[in-house]
DNA sequence: TCGTGGCTTTACCAAATGGTAAAATTTATG
DNA sequence: CATAAATTTTACCATTTGGTAAAGCCACGA
């Protein structure tokens, strides 16, 4: 069983765990838990199934660790958030990191969406103890330079969650703005300079 | 065949149609379509699995339905942004509006949401007919406001955009908002005051 | 009261799906 | 090379699930 935790992996142990995760994350994020079976995800992985399941305990556990990694690539760019830096130009680069991340890991984007839209079953725990303590920290730091006259006042948390939910938006409901857009190449530079009007507007003091 | 559109559906069938299908809001919100099951449905709208089925088709049809129904609701707030009236208070009302609805009909913007993050598989034509004439007829308005200098200008997709995501991100991720919000009883308030802060400081000349 | 047609239930079924046992095969190791 | 360990395949299985057939029930008009 190479699900033992106190082994180091072979070669072609993370060789395949890395296949099943990156199948997992195609399917996963296209269909929900649910609707993904393990024959689609071992066909796209190019293994058999029962081969799947000597690799991870069960879809389960597949799901939960595809959430479990992506935590830290989502929280990354908040993390480094810096309370030393310019504020405005701090914000400004975070919603920049966020939009970047939501044109280059758009499946990443929906697999955390659909988690949470069906009340985070299985994410719950990671909310509570990783998300909720940086998100707190980052919001005294906003606050604080709102309250050194450095952005205009507002609620940090709902500036946190209009920047969460304006650049997210280009990859959970990609199917509607690529309706919408009319397949334009220019929207995605469209989206970066709109919503860098958005929230200066909001916060230059 | 109660299905037949040629003959007035009885009372009988009114009833349980409906329930049927407030039924299946709650189910589908909360599971997604794949995740729903027809007996979960059933249950929860007090009929048995065959009996479900003489009033529709099929488990699709009873998703179909749904999001048919849902068009109008969803849309509704957009048909009524007036052109005639005062630029910015047509766009705040119609975010205050939003807003409301997030609140008020949650299920329903999941439903939503969860259909579109898959990819539209049941909804794509209904996006093309109805949403995407609506939504470029609303934009050229914006645009006219714009142009006259009524409003800063912007892009009018992306405007229409950040209000969706904004607005529908409270209902949507609801469990991630409330591990963050801990429960104010403010939030609600909260948000309406800060989204009208945002573009109110976007648009305003 | 007796049909008749609309509605509901009972008893199923075939396919899909998550998962397992164990044989077969490949890979690493002495 | 020989042997043990790791990996993969083959052949299954039990449950769930969307769906159906047909018998039974019930309200209502003649």
């Amino acid at each position: 069983m190479p699900d033992d935790a106190d082994k180091k992996p072979s070669r072609i142990q993370r060789r395949n765990r890395s296949r099943i995760l990156e199948a997992a994350l195609d399917v996963f994020s296209q269909h929900g838990y649910r609707g993904a079976t393990l024959d689609q995800i071992a066909e796209a992985a190019g293994l058999s199934k029962p081969n799947i399941l000597y690799y991870f305990d069960g879809k389960e556990e597949i799901h939960v660790t595809l959430l479990n990694q992506l935590m830290e690539t989502w929280l990354d760019p908040l993390v480094t958030l810096d309370a030393g830096g310019d504020p405005l130009t701090e914000i400004l680069n975070y919603v920049e990191r966020k939009l970047d991340m939501a044109h280059e890991l758009p499946r990443e984007s929906r697999l955390f969406a659909g988690e949470i839209l069906q009340g985070a079953p299985r994410m719950a725990p990671h909310l509570q103890a990783g998300l909720q303590p940086l998100f707190e920290e980052k919001c005294a730091v906003i606050q604080g330079w709102m309250d050194a006259g450095a952005l205009t006042p507002v609620d940090p948390r709902h500036l946190i969650f209009s920047i969460w939910a304006t650049t997210q938006h280009y990859a959970d409901f990609a199917a509607q703005v690529r309706v919408l857009m009319r397949d334009d190449p220019a929207g995605q530079a469209g989206a970066a300079a709109f919503l860098r009007t958005l929230f200066t507007r909001l916060l230059r003091p």
